[in-house]
DNA sequence: CAATCCCTTACGGTTATCCGTAAGGGATTG
DNA sequence: CAATCCCTTACGGATAACCGTAAGGGATTG
């Protein structure tokens, strides 16, 4: 098991909450931060000081507020961590359950669990940490089904481009004119129509702002 | 100071946390719930017991799963509690700083605190419990200027399903059909369009496919 | 009671989006 | 070279969204 865990969350409660699992698992030695630049500090200095932390349960999001940071999320923090300090040991304990984001935060970030805050979330953040002691991943249940699915839709950087003017308010036309101004092909108003038209039947979306919604949930834009 | 306590909120870590909290401030009584239906058959029972709650914290949304509710939210919970029990004293605890729910539940269903999730949120929560155990109220600071500021540009309930229909990529005409089958008034489509381009026009919104991606990115759907 | 205000609804004209069809051009293949 | 395929583009009709105007009803006020 693991001997000494820094909790990161920008909501207190949450911490609390977090940390007094972490204690009923025996764990003596727990640190928490409310900020995620405070949690890559402590990080460097527990290695400086040859008593590292052996496990992260940091949250994604962070609101903003009058102190500035480093790293504006959960995410930038991680990417920076894994690369510096692959062997610690990362749980991300969040809400987000949009696919793309927990697909990337698992292949590509190669963290060892991902656990979903909801009404069970410290049960499965105590199952999580029980598994990642054991070097084994673990994943919330409802996300576990949604990304053994092997749909893996692609869409192109110029779909994504395309819905992201979209949802920036330009019209078709719009679009046409500034895809026309960037030498970006194809740039014709009917061209413009037919990406959105074959988006919306893969995204099986009933119109436009529908596409909109549904590409903006899954992160994509 | 409270003897007996009562903490709803469908997340267990928050829940967790809040507890903590509680016991810290030497209540002894504390009992938690992760469901509104679940909160008032204790309270009812609890009076019936002849051993009262004095406190109730709660949260106002709860994720729906596959247990079938009577509340469906913290604010019906509260609007049936405080009319059956005005003395329960009540803080609500949640991320939601719209200032038109806070304002309805001070003013119309008399609640005695509210405080929000945040960074800092435990520590107001203690205050809060302090001064609603003397009969004071309290609001969160960044709530409490901002009520006191006439500056009232918000987004109602009906506006918020407005857009979340929107998004969820129903037509305006739609949209019209939906309200007139839920009872729901304003229903016609051109009082559909008036809103809408109102809205447009107070978030600055090009066409409805930039409103609904703005008040995605706000969190307000 | 009448005047007023505000909200809802209906209607018509303009603009944008949706959708099918078809022509044109470039690349590949037999 | 011709045949084929794929992508881009243009065009036109249908549908939905956008926008101003105006009528009707309920609540408030003098």
């Amino acid at each position: 098991m693991f001997e000494k865990v820094l909790v990161s969350d920008d909501l207190g409660s949450i911490n609390k909450g977090v940390i007094s699992l972490v204690d009923d698992l025996g764990i003596k030695d727990v640190v928490q931060v409310q900020y995620c630049d405070d949690a890559y500090l402590k990080i460097k200095k527990s290695i400086l000081d040859a008593s590292r932390f052996d496990l992260l349960i940091t949250d994604l999001s962070f609101v903003a507020d009058y102190r500035e940071q480093r790293f504006a999320s959960g995410e930038a923090l991680i990417c920076v961590l894994k690369q510096e300090y692959p062997e610690l040991k990362i749980i991300v304990y969040s809400v987000e359950d949009r696919l793309q984001k927990v697909r990337k935060l698992m292949q590509i970030h190669q963290v060892n669990a991902y656990v979903c805050k909801g009404r069970n979330g410290l049960l499965e953040l105590k199952k999580a940490i029980q598994l990642v002691s054991e070097n084994e991943i673990y994943l919330s249940p409802r996300i576990e089904q949604a990304l053994s699915d092997k749909t893996d839709l692609e869409i192109d950087d110029f779909d994504i481009e395309l819905v992201k003017l979209l949802s920036n308010g330009l019209s078709q036309d719009d679009i046409s004119q500034e895809f026309k101004n960037k030498q970006i092909s194809p740039s014709s108003l009917s061209s413009i129509e037919k990406r959105l038209n074959k988006l919306r039947i893969q995204f099986k979306a009933n119109n436009a702002i529908h596409l909109v919604s549904i590409v903006k949930d899954m992160g994509l834009i």
